[in-house]
DNA sequence: GTCTATAAGTAGATAGAC
DNA sequence: GTCTATCTACTTATAGAC
């Protein structure tokens, strides 16, 4: 097929998902234009129609690819549960912080999706947190932790760990490493490995 | 002054800040509309802003309003520093349940206020992280528990309790005295004192 | 694939009647 | 205080030219 004028649709799919990403990251899907997404890829707003039927399915899109890209991130390694726990810890820590935007947008702009795309959302991170509770358990069955609740734990520590992206900076107080340190000790003694 | 026709100012007002809380919180800021406000409350849209010069005031004045009332009712008693620490999760995760729509729009809709409004809301903030890591420093002194940065673990502890409102439903498995006492179960391992 | 132009609807906010 | 009516601007999405 060949090149029309101006096309260039390797580079301006991609950019028009980063671009949204961003955008809606920073200010909310809802206060977010098409208009504004076009002009930060540089075309105009009509060409965004090439690469989304419509603004609800590029937010979709970004929040589905997000999950299963983090899903497909994490392996689990199996072995002695407490490791597998501080593997998870530093994962979870290390993507939130290489990712701010999605991890932002997955949790910030759930109820912006339709009923469907919000269930297939949710059922992804019911896997996620799926991953983390049978670490919990296998650790409890082994007698290395005390979890009495291994759902309600693997909440909490999400959400404790997740809450890193709202303050932390690069080149602050604390570097990444200090920072994965510190939450792996809170998460261990939260656990009753400590 | 007479009250002219189908004047309710004395219960037009709450309503108005209860409709605006309620829908930013389901739907959030940007995507309600001042008409869908006015049609919760019962009335045309021109009458709200006979109780907000605008959109934005009546966000800023709902974000603050809160952290001022979350302020004010916590209240540290002092004493033994697992005690106080004790009180502040069951505490936090009590005002979190009582009141999730606040809660839950004063970490998502930081971003949708003018800066002037934003740091107002965000020294509250700080002040009532400070208030727990008070606490933890309080206890890492005294020898109770084991805590390297306490600014940092106030932080994750405030997110971990706080995503309590992401899952809890009344009437669910587990009831409200049960979540607190998991929490304070992690919350206490957290800081080295299980 | 991208443009321009436009349709059809909605947004926040204001003016003036009552 | 509330209403109706309206201004101006902006919204998503589409049509047709190139």
């Amino acid at each position: 097929m060949a090149r029309t004028q101006g096309s260039r649709a390797e580079i301006t799919g991609p950019l028009v998902r980063q671009a949204a990403r961003r955008l809606f990251a920073r200010h909310g899907y809802a206060a977010v234009s098409m208009r504004q997404i076009a002009a930060a890829v540089g075309v105009q707003a009509g060409a965004l129609y090439a690469y989304t039927p419509d603004k609800q399915a590029l937010l979709a899109d970004l929040l589905r690819d997000h999950m299963e890209l983090l899903l497909a991130a994490w392996e689990d390694e199996g072995g002695d549960p407490l490791a597998r726990l501080e593997r998870f810890v530093r994962f979870h820590i290390g993507y939130s912080l290489d990712h701010p935007d999605e991890v932002f947008l997955s949790y910030m702009e759930l109820r912006n999706l339709t009923p469907d795309n919000h269930a297939a959302i949710a059922a992804l991170r019911g896997r996620y947190e799926t991953a983390l509770a049978d670490i919990l358990r296998a650790g409890a069955e082994a007698g290395v932790m005390r979890v009495a609740d291994a759902r309600l734990a693997a909440m909490a520590l999400i959400a404790m760990l997740t809450g890193v992206t709202n303050w932390f900076r690069e080149g602050g107080r604390l570097d990444r490493a200090a920072v994965a340190d510190h939450y792996w000790t809170l998460a261990r003694g939260a656990v009753g490995a400590g």
